[in-house]
DNA sequence: GGATATTGTTCACGGCTGTTACAAAATCTC
DNA sequence: GAGATTTTGTAACAGCCGTGAACAATATCC
């Protein structure tokens, strides 16, 4: 029997089955070049013939390009079809005192990068980055620029894209999108952090968009990213994933929200050194890196303090496990260089009386280029308005 | 520039304009019956004459039906189409003790309905079922059954669509989809309360699922409906949705899934007796319904009771929405009887320090009916296993 | 050198929507 | 009451698109 469904809105043309399938075919091109047409008709289950015309489409549109003839064990050999190199885009990594800017092609390879100390006062900050976006522009003379993409420690206001809530950035960067779009000429797209991460995952990752997936983003804060049902889950206004401040205790400690007991002012670096500084008692507070070496190096306040953000880590996990019941949860910031040590922490935690399958847990592989690929994920990827609209 | 997604995966043929406008319509044609022809093309944006041919399409499949003629001010008089009112949908809503059997059409419209007494004992229980079904369908032998549309207090397994979570129901349901197939010779879908509600909203409420919506099911657990990017999350295996069983204080009591205070021990109807118990100390524990009864008429034990209950849900709520950041969140279950009195203590703890925009709260209108309701859209439509792979 | 295998293109066909024209049916104007 | 006007619903045709089969191109094998 047919069946109904209440999921898309807007009316099918003839054109439609087209615009379908070029997504289709150019996602395929994107995560398996190089690809020849017949692997492609094979992979999509399209025909050739259609396969033809609708790469003829593509690389007209400078999408793609022909590249290197393949070889076979018989037959004729096929002209492998790849993303046009000469197609960029800019990846900016905002972090409190520095930033970095790279150069991504279309399938998210990693061209060029550079870090730029950022300065105090919003418009030197500014400045810094759009002359280092002109550098590395200038230093590619061949490529073509389809935007910027940015990944930042804070909350982006979906229908302005302005930044509305970042208390770890120490420059005021409320309007950046549009005085980028102005210094540059680009279109620029931004999201937090723990978004970009869940797109790269999907874009560029193992996972491949039809199972849900939430990172979880620990640095200062905590944040999340839940990509659902195909897409990010983006929330009223954007405001989704706010996990980390969930109360999990309350009496616990007065978070930057306002309430007490949030589940960031438990597990994130931040409570690690709290920790550390109750059991310890140093002298000077050291910074997260530092502490990350003290437990290498054996430090058993250290050691103690990471075990116990790493419970946390676990205790809330699971809290998002069972809200959510996603195939995935990857981790996201410094905490994910000694997983090995304390991944199994926060797996026990995270599985203690669960009494349905538990998601499985990893860290992301490199969460410096997973925020950079966002980038591209970013300014290609679907309008976020376009798909709440 | 154009944009890519990564949200369908199928391929497209020269038919799939059809299949979505066709969805389009017949949503249409569903919500705002009757409606003539013009005004569908109006509506949706399509051609008069190529909703002409997906209205034909629509009779022929027998979907649709045209009937009365309607008056305008001036020119010829528009033909009505509406949802072919022989087509029905079984509706089951069933209870620990007792089961509703409706009859609802296509659009949602309950036709008939009759209680059922549940005896103890699976085989007898299944058998009062079956056997009201067959009452039920031979006191209507004009109308055409598409299947039955179950809404149970439990999980189900998506794969299997069996119960595999429902610790209130007192007899066991196990296969209930397989045996009650068989039965009826219909095809019969399940769900849970909470996710059956949210459907119910989306098909039938005032919102178009363009937004996202939770449910919060209040019972003697918690269950939640999340619907999301245009579709429910379900999550792995159908999981999703357990806030119920997310810890709100580490030392509180310990819940029926093993860990100690979950939400569902603060906030539930069996939360609000416990309450109820250590105030006032009954000598026999009142069932929920007398304890709404005991507080209307101003016992003052039984008012503190739903009051603590109200202000845990509210907190739980407020947890739901900085997770998730819905539009609306609707709350169903008993408590909304009388709402007048302890939604305001919810919605002030749910604001309670929010940072962001708080999501509207409200009642489900009438509970029953949007359970009854739900068995439409569970057997009408995606199904979710298609959506999921 | 011919058989075989594989790639990529060409072309006729049918499904679909959009556009325009037109018939049908109602009211308004004179 | 007859023609103008307005609105609905249908018909005819054009153009887009994927399918499927045939075909040309190109490689290896015997």
């Amino acid at each position: 029997m047919q069946r109904f469904s209440l999921r898309r809105t807007a009316t099918a043309s003839n054109k439609t089955p087209r615009t379908i399938n070029r997504n289709l075919v150019f996602n395929l091109i994107r995560t398996r070049q190089p690809i020849s047409r017949a692997d492609l008709a094979r992979a999509s289950g399209l025909q050739r013939s259609t396969i033809s015309l609708i790469a003829e489409d593509l690389i007209q549109d400078g999408w793609v390009v022909e590249g290197s003839i393949g070889k076979l064990p018989r037959g004729r050999s096929p002209t492998f079809l790849e993303i046009n190199r000469r197609r960029a885009i800019i990846a900016l990594d905002i972090h409190p005192a520095q930033t970095m800017v790279a150069v991504t092609d279309l399938a998210g390879k990693i061209i060029a990068q550079q870090m730029v100390v950022v300065p105090e006062g919003a418009t030197k900050a500014l400045n810094a980055i759009v002359t280092a976006i002109a550098r590395i522009r200038s230093a590619h003379p061949d490529l073509s620029f389809d935007g910027i993409g940015i990944c930042l420690p804070g909350r982006v206001d979906l229908h302005l894209q302005q930044l509305i809530f970042a208390p770890n950035l120490h420059w005021p960067v409320l309007s950046l999108k549009a005085r980028m779009e102005a210094a540059t000429g680009l279109r620029v797209e931004m999201d937090n952090v723990a978004n970009a991460c869940a797109l790269s995952e999907v874009w560029f990752g193992s996972t491949d968009g039809r199972h849900d997936l939430v990172v979880v983003a620990v640095s200062e804060g905590i944040g999340t990213g839940i990509f659902a049902n195909g897409q990010l889950l983006r929330g009223e206004n954007g405001m989704a994933g706010e996990f980390g401040h969930i109360q999990i205790m309350p009496t616990g400690p007065l978070c930057a929200c306002g309430n007490r007991g949030c589940w960031e002012t438990f597990a994130s670096n931040r409570a690690a050194l709290s920790y550390y500084k109750e059991l310890a008692a140093p002298a000077k507070l050291p910074t997260f890196d530092l502490l990350l070496q003290y437990a290498q190096s054996g430090d058993k306040a250290a050691i103690q303090a990471l075990t116990r953000m790493a419970e946390y880590l676990g205790r809330g996990i699971r809290m998002i496990s069972a809200a959510l019941a996603p195939r995935e949860i990857v981790i996201v910031g410094d905490i994910t260089t000694v997983w090995k040590r304390y991944g199994p922490v926060v797996e026990a935690e995270m599985a203690k009386n669960a009494f349905t399958r538990v998601p499985r847990l990893r860290p992301a592989y490199d969460g410096t280029a997973a925020r950079l690929r966002s980038a591209v994920a970013l300014v290609l990827g679907e309008d976020p308005l376009d798909a709440e609209q």
